[in-house]
DNA sequence: AAGTCGGGGAG
DNA sequence: CTCCCAGACTT
């Protein structure tokens, strides 16, 4: 026998200890999930969803809520887009709800509302990409596809050390080939989910538990001593911040005790939802601290020309708090103001009455080369160009009691709280 | 292939 | 702080 055979006969035997023994560990260790008590391919598929980039714990609360608001797919096709949206509050990337809810229609007209078990129709769905597709068809209906998600690919890269950049496309190519090799007859459902409970609870990204780990035995990263420095990743590029300034708008009138909100775009960043009014802060001075606040008199005059700019009347009254938000691309770093509102004068008889005074302050000094009165604001790179020319969508005021109705980000969720908390209202 | 899409938990 | 998570979609 020459050297390649031993090496792929070596290879084999090492494919085969690792799937018995890794089924026979999760047999004996899976963890009792909410979407793991039935085998309803509607469950496994809105659990599928939910879990891309998100953690189990995060996801379970949600999924109960979720199958309780919409227990079918017919119900979830029929449902208001609001409600949906609503019950994906807090959970993050916001498009998967969308397309979720798309899908479910596309369910129910073509397959008469059963999710497909065929690759092809399931890989159709929208929302539905490579792992999503795999661990449907394994999962609910135990099809032999892999499931290649980031566990797996830490997993297989340290069993048999493959040292390929997990970020690139064409790794994960390479590992689908790997784990569809791996699948035991007949296991393929319990199989693609050990892999990733493993990923979870054993093999994890930093300082991997090896000692309880059921294959430790033949991992080749563990045996050359690198498992620590694997997967190879390349490293994702840091998120640009964004200086944004938002109006607290408290209403006068029929509005008293509500504050003002808006409804973002269709498309793009947070799609829909529902937030308080912001926009760009002008670049920080040459030499200032980034994140420092302007001059509080010229912070005002430019919030209240922006609000006026979006056909918001009120009256920037002072700075209230600042608060940031973290995407995977952007930082938002938001200073928020507390603003009154004001019955809708004529816009120059407005100015000249109530900000005479703070023009004559900024007259002489820090932002002399401001457009001039009633011109439109200067445009700057805002990064945000989508939401800050679309702010004739829709505005409501409300109350804390009203916040149910709308899906807000978490930052605004946290800011609406804490004004009402502050109001005992 | 690179950028766009949230939010939070672990270390 | 950094990393990354049961990724998909767009360009």
């Amino acid at each position: 026998m020459t050297t390649d055979e031993k090496h792929i006969e070596a290879q084999q035997e090492a494919k085969l200890f690792f799937s018995r023994f890794l089924l026979e560990w999760y047999h004996l260790q899976k963890r009792d999930l909410p979407w793991r008590r039935h085998r309803n391919p509607y469950y496994i598929w809105i659990s599928e969803i939910m879990l891309q980039q998100t953690r189990v714990d995060t996801v379970i609360p949600y999924f109960n809520r979720f199958i309780e608001q919409f227990p079918t797919v017919e119900a979830l096709a029929d449902a208001p887009e609001e409600e949906v949206l609503k019950c994906w509050e807090g959970l993050g990337y916001y498009s998967r709800a969308r397309n979720l809810q798309h899908a479910a229609k596309q369910v129910k007209e073509l397959y008469g509302g059963l999710v497909p078990d065929d690759r092809d129709a399931v890989f159709g769905l929208k929302g539905v990409g490579p792992y999503t597709a795999g661990a449907i068809l394994s999962i609910a209906f135990n099809r032999p596809e892999p499931a290649v998600d980031g566990n797996v690919m830490r997993v297989l890269s340290r069993y048999f050390l493959i040292e390929d950049d997990i970020a690139k496309g064409p790794t994960r190519v390479k590992m689908e080939k790997l784990a569809a090799e791996l699948i035991p007859e007949g296991e393929a459902g319990s199989f693609n989910q050990a892999l990733m409970e493993l990923g979870a609870l054993i093999c994890t990204p930093k300082s991997p538990r090896c000692l309880p780990c059921p294959v430790m035995e033949h991992c080749a990263a563990r045996l050359a001593g690198c498992e620590a420095s694997l997967p190879v990743k390349t490293k994702a590029k840091p998120p640009r911040p964004e200086e944004r300034m938002a109006a607290l708008v408290e209403g006068r009138g029929e509005h008293a005790g509500r504050v003002l909100i808006r409804q973002r775009p269709t498309s793009g960043l947070l799609a829909r939802m529902w937030e308080l009014p912001h926009w760009p802060a002008p670049p920080a001075e040459a030499g200032g601290a980034r994140g420092a606040l302007l001059p509080e008199a010229a912070a005002l005059d430019r919030l209240r020309r922006s609000m006026s700019q979006a056909g918001i009347h009120a009256r920037p009254e002072g700075h209230w708090m600042a608060a940031e938000h973290t995407f995977s691309h952007i930082v938002w770093t938001l200073q928020v103001y507390r603003c009154r509102e004001e019955a809708a004068l004529p816009l120059a008889a407005e100015s000249r009455a109530v900000y005479g005074a703070a023009q004559a302050e900024r007259a002489d000094g820090a932002l002399g080369a401001q457009p001039a009165e009633d011109a439109p604001l200067a445009l700057f790179d805002s990064g945000d160009a989508a939401a800050d020319a679309a702010d004739s969508g829709a505005q409501r005021w409300i109350n804390r009691e009203d916040m149910k109705n709308y899906a807000f980000p978490n930052v605004f969720l946290k800011l609406l709280n804490s004004y009402f908390d502050e109001q005992g209202t």
